[in-house]
RNA sequence: GGGUCAUUAGCUCAGGCGGCAGAGCACCUGACUUUUAAUCAGGGUGUCGGAGGUUCGAGUCCUCCAUGACCCA
């Protein structure tokens, strides 16, 4: 990675041009100076705009001398324009400074909306203020930039050199906003909870530790927001959401990021299956609303998110995907011999059955959900925080999402029974005891909460950064999280 | 955590079997008053990711390290 004094040559010629423009006066970082339109607004107006003066605000993408005369590209918020200087149009001061710009300088000016010999509309110039002068080269204009390294550490180069980058970023920023628009429009009320506790609960996940001073005590960033967006509920919130940061002290992969953006709600009187129908249909809506349709294309494959999406419980599609019925088997020895026959490495010798089914669903059944679906009724040993089936409870009222092979949302029935929770959490104390270190903290405040009384509540979460990938087209979770997480550049 | 691949000019990339470091864009000099990957004539601007090693000689082979991408856990 260059520093600031790494100088190569082009960086000398643009020193001593920065050097050149003050000996003539013009202060190579001027002030502001106002525009009347943006690229998109003058080519698309063409027919009213042309003979008519604009002014334009931008960065210089290529310039084409003519000796006496040139063309520029200048790149703007929202596109690219071309511009045309001649010398016996403008001061000799203006064409002095023309010959000290270069490409990525950033510019304003002013000119008359005229079409080109060859049709491109362009701005016949008559007057420029340089803003600012770029003094390092911009990333070559053919290829964009392709190292990663460089595209993530400096996304800034990236996104003025792929227009495909700032493209995916305006749809991540249109899709959350759509979705805080369905959210409050459904009489959702958006809150704001720590992201600094003294217990991270909610998740089966490590948490980062760090440290208040003054307090003298450790903190944890959240990995959830679920247990303090339930004690709104208590409250007596009747809709909640938080739309914001978890963190989770884990690998980095194609989809993971240590840091990522959830959205949790809660709605009070409500159970699962409500939270099944709000998923499909606000995942219809937010993709109607930014692309326009509820069939998309992701990495070749059409996904039709039109609802209602497909529902199996996880026993279901465990036999529908391996012929095995779990409603048939009865002890874990029996749920041991069968993840052996399948060849599932990652089942312990203490592990129940519903630990064992999940981890056959994992295995064997996920890669194959392409098409939305709901999964339902999922182990209670892996289901701490959801409410107990009334007819079977080895299960809970808890469902996942799943769209190409991943999961996109978590939901449950809560549980709301705070003796359970109690027991609930004191089993999770004996995983971790037992070396989990996964497994949730005991959080005898919330205990407290549900011990005043917590009225039936369905709880959604979405993870945010794979419902941008999935609307994005989008391979990587990097590719929608404009600074991922990165170790430093020695 | 393990494996595979990558790292060469500002950017995108070539560099057979170990023998003088290359191209396009960008940049510099000159020409050019409607071009658009402008064109034409010239110019290579480099700690070949880093540190060791083998060798008469290493961008190339070996070891370790760093960073990234992908796959696996």
């Amino acid at each position: 990675m260059d520093h600031a004094n790494d100088v190569n040559e082009i960086m000398k010629v643009r020193l001593q041009k920065l050097q050149d423009l003050k000996n003539m006066g013009i202060n190579p970082f001027g002030d502001k100076y106002p525009y009347s339109h943006n690229s998109q607004q003058i080519k698309g107006n063409f027919v009213e705009l042309e003979n008519q003066k604009v002014k334009i605000a931008g960065r210089i993408m290529a310039i084409r001398g003519h000796g006496k005369a040139a063309f520029f590209d200048i790149q703007d918020d929202k596109g690219k324009i071309q511009i045309y200087i001649k010398k016996d149009n403008v001061s000799e001061d203006t064409f002095k400074l023309y010959n000290l710009l270069d490409i990525g300088d950033i510019v304003s000016l002013g000119g008359k909306v005229f079409k080109s010999k060859r049709g491109e509309i362009t701005i016949s110039l008559d007057m420029m203020k340089l803003l600012a002068k770029s003094l390092r080269p911009m990333p070559e204009k053919w290829h964009g930039l392709k190292d990663t390294d460089i595209r993530y550490r400096q996304r800034y180069l990236d996104l003025i050199a792929n227009p495909e980058v700032k493209q995916t970023f305006l749809t991540r920023s249109k899709i959350i906003s759509a979705m805080r628009r369905y959210l409050d429009e459904n009489g959702f009320i958006e809150v704001e909870t720590p992201v600094l506790s003294p217990i991270a609960g909610g998740a089966a996940a490590r948490p980062f530790i760090t440290h208040h001073n003054a307090l003298d005590m450790e903190l944890y960033l959240r990995i959830a927001t679920e247990l303090y967006l339930k004690r709104l509920i208590v409250g007596g919130f009747e809709k909640v959401y938080e739309l914001g940061k978890d963190f989770r002290n884990e690998g980095i992969s194609i989809k993971h990021n240590p840091e990522f953006t959830m959205m949790e709600l809660y709605q009070a009187y409500a159970d699962y299956k409500d939270m099944m129908e709000l998923t499909e249909n606000m995942v219809a809506h937010i993709a109607k609303e930014v692309l326009g349709t509820t069939k998309i294309n992701y990495q070749g494959e059409e996904i039709d998110l039109t609802p209602p999406w497909n529902r199996m419980t996880m026993i279901e599609a465990v036999k529908h995907f391996t012929g095995i019925d779990f409603n048939s088997v009865n002890s874990d020895e029996e749920a041991r011999r069968i993840a052996s026959e399948l060849h599932i490495e990652e089942v312990g010798n203490q592990d129940t059955i519903g630990k064992i089914l999940n981890l056959i669903f994992e295995e064997k059944v996920e890669e194959n959900l392409v098409q939305p679906t709901f999964i339902y009724d999922y182990p209670i040993e892996i289901s701490p925080l959801a409410k107990k089936k009334e007819d079977n409870p080895r299960f809970t009222y808890r469902f996942e999402a799943f769209i190409t092979r991943r999961e996109i949302a978590n939901a449950f029935s809560e549980l709301n029974d705070p003796i359970d929770q109690r027991d609930r959490f004191l089993q999770q104390v004996k995983e971790r005891e037992a070396g989990d270190e996964e497994a949730h903290v005991f959080d005898e405040d919330y205990v407290t909460a549900l011990e005043y009384g917590m009225p039936p509540t369905g709880g959604l979460g979405i993870g945010i950064d794979r419902l941008v990938m999935l609307l994005t087209d989008s391979y990587s979770i990097r590719d929608v999280i404009l600074f991922p997480t990165m170790r430093p550049k020695a």
